[in-house]
Order: structure tokens, then C-alpha cells, then sequence
DNA sequence: GTCTATATCCAGATAGAC
DNA sequence: GTCTATCTGGATATAGAC
């Protein structure tokens, strides 16, 4: 047996860390911070206890890793449809399609948006750093779509910030009906789209 | 000083009750069932620890009893405008106005949809037991009256349920977001309206 | 790099005085 | 009916062997 190189150990180590996220991913989505135990986490993750605290400084690191993920991946998400080269409000059709197609084949979406939602409503000492993540890019965003879009007269005329609020609280919403109720399936595209198109 | 009657004692205690649910709930919304501690609760509701367990068996009765209420009022609330002398798609927009309204006048309101957030999200222990009271009372009878509003030409053809989910969710996303957000604005509850509207 | 065993702390719940 | 003091379990985080 050959020592193992650097990059071998790099690689190991990555594996690893995304081993420990993925399975803290589940259990912080699926029972908040405060209840989700790092008992939980190694048994979904399938490494030690003190593993977890080789890579990660505490709890409240892990999460928000994931936190910083998901957020910095709904605001991506939002600027890449923007640089399409499409009409406002088919703008806001591929959003509304891309995550909902993404919240109904992948638990992993829903669970990076449950993420968020447990963020939002958390209180407490860790709440500050949190704040500091909660940059609503992919709201203006959004509202600046559908400002374009009420001067090509696609969209209906009102406060944009508004509307963008409730498309993605809709959003929010459904993500949670996702992971509670047994059943779900997940809403035609369109109806997210009524509630902007003129 | 002469004894306290039966009924003084019964009103003290009705007193006591709710005065713990109130600083509850407050504690329950904001921080979820788990990170919220008795302490909190104490903390919020002025009484002392001993009492907690004096008037509730533990913890987890005091959340049952919130969650309770909040499903209880919600579903109330929908047969009552159901009942209502009203078109289907007038019977939407009262429902929207009142449900906005109280969101945005009464944090308590608000409180009351993130108790059900959280219930609906938590995993667990006492997750069987929450599942019992989490009939979707509301979410169907509002499918019942946009099925009436199709009939009478006043709402969009499509399914009615996935509608229906899709108003609840955006209600719910905005519960939150009143909690979250610092200077959030309720939307003009028309735009709840256009999710159904033809 | 990975594990097991342990220290430490804190929260839920109870006992018993007033 | 109300309080304070206490018990007890369990969770985070650490130490140290392999």
C-alpha cells in the first residue's frame, strides 16, 4: 500500500464534507435547527460522531453552510432566467417551471427551501448571523421582471415588489405541502403565473 | 378576607390558562417547538415555572392546544364566509381580505399560521400525533367554492385543489415573511384574488 | 482520517413548601 | 393556587486512541 497523495486526501476530505451536508441537509429541513440532533445527522450521514466535528466547527456551521447554499442558489437561479433572452412574463414561466419541476423530482430543492424557511423564523443568538445571509436578491429580482413587463403591458399594473412577495411565499408554501402531506403533487406552473399576468 | 367561590377559582384559572397560551404562542411561532424553552415561556407569560406544569401536562400539550386553535379558527373561518350570501369569487376576495387583514393587524394572527408551519414541518416523536389534527379542512372547502365559481364562469378552468393549495401556500409564505421581515407591507389582497380569478 | 468514550451543560419535568 | 429548589436525561462538544 502507497501512501495516498495529497490529492487523494483532498478529495477524501471533500467527499466527506458533502457526505456530512447532505444528510444534514434532511434532518435541518425536516425538523428545524433546534431539534435536528447531531445523533440524527451521523445516522443519516453514516460517519462517527466525532467525524462531524472534524469538519465542522458546530452545529450551527453546518447549518449554515446549507444555508448559504440555498440562498445563493435561488438568487443564481433568478439572475440566469433574467439574461435569457425572453419576454417578462416568460420570464416568470420558466421560474415558476424550473422550481417547481425542482421541488417535485428533487427532494434535495424542496429541502435547500425549507432551509430557508426555518432561517427566516428563527429567533434567538444565532439569528444575527443568519440576518446578515438573508439578502432578498432573488425578490427585486423578481420585481424588477415584472417592472419590464408592465411596460410591455404583460404583466398587471401594482406594487411589483408585492406581487414578487406572493409568487415566492406561494413558492415557500408549496415547498412545505411538499414535505408534509404525503400525496402532494405539485401545482401547474401557470397558476403561479396568474398571479402577475395581465 | 372571606374564601374565594367555585367560580372566582374557575375564573383565575381560565386567567392563568390563557395567559400561558398567549406568552406560548409568541414563543412557539418564533422559535419553533423545539428551540422554544419553558423558560421562554415563563419569560413571556409571567408566571412561574411550577405553574406551567401546574396547568399543562408538558410542553408538547401546551403546542397541541395552540395548534389546535389555529386549526380550529382556520377552517372555522372558511365555512363562515362560505356561508355568506356571496358569489364564489366574492367569497375568495372576503376570504383573502379578512385572512390579510388580520395578518397585518395582529401579530397574533401571523403567530398562528407559524404554528401550523411548524407543525407541518416537524418530524418526529409527536409528529403522529399532530398528523391526527391536521385535517385540511379549509384547503378543500375552498376547493369547493372555486368549483361552484368554474360553474359560473367567475374562475379559471383547471384543478381546483391544486388552486386552492397554491392560495393557502402564498398565505402562508406571507405569515412568515411578516415574521421575518422587518418593514414587510401586506400585499393588496386582490393579488391573492388573480391566483383564481378568470 | 476516523472512531469511541467522556465531560459538561442545560432543558423538561417533579416535589414539596407556603 | 403559586412558588423555589431539585432531579434527571440527553444533547453538544472534546479528548485521545487507532
Amino acid at each position: 500500500m502507497s501512501p495516498r497523495s495529497e490529492e487523494q486526501n483532498e478529495a477524501i476530505k471533500d467527499e466527506r464534507r458533502e457526505q456530512i451536508l447532505s444528510g444534514s441537509l434532511r434532518v435541518f429541513a425536516r425538523k428545524g435547527f433546534a431539534a435536528a440532533r447531531i445523533s440524527d445527522i451521523v445516522a443519516r450521514s453514516g460517519v462517527s460522531h466525532g467525524l462531524v466535528y472534524h469538519y465542522f466547527k458546530s452545529k450551527e456551521d453546518i447549518f449554515l453552510e446549507l444555508l448559504k447554499r440555498a440562498i445563493g442558489t435561488s438568487s443564481e437561479t433568478l439572475k440566469m432566467v433574467d439574461a435569457l433572452p425572453l419576454s417578462p412574463i416568460e420570464k416568470v414561466r420558466q421560474t415558476a417551471r424550473y422550481i417547481l419541476r425542482g421541488i417535485g423530482d428533487f427532494e434535495e430543492s424542496a429541502y435547500y427551501f425549507l432551509i430557508v424557511i426555518h432561517a427566516s423564523v428563527m429567533e434567538g443568538p444565532e439569528y444575527s448571523r443568519v440576518e446578515k445571509l438573508k439578502s432578498s436578491t432573488a425578490l427585486e429580482t423578481m420585481a424588477g421582471i415584472l417592472a419590464e413587463g408592465q411596460k410591455a403591458g404583460e404583466v398587471r399594473p401594482g406594487d411589483t415588489l408585492a406581487m414578487s412577495t406572493v409568487f415566492f411565499s406561494a413558492i415557500q408554501g408549496l415547498a412545505m405541502y411538499k414535505l408534509a402531506m404525503e400525496d402532494f403533487k405539485v401545482p401547474d406552473p401557470e397558476i403561479l403565473v396568474n398571479i402577475v399576468k395581465r
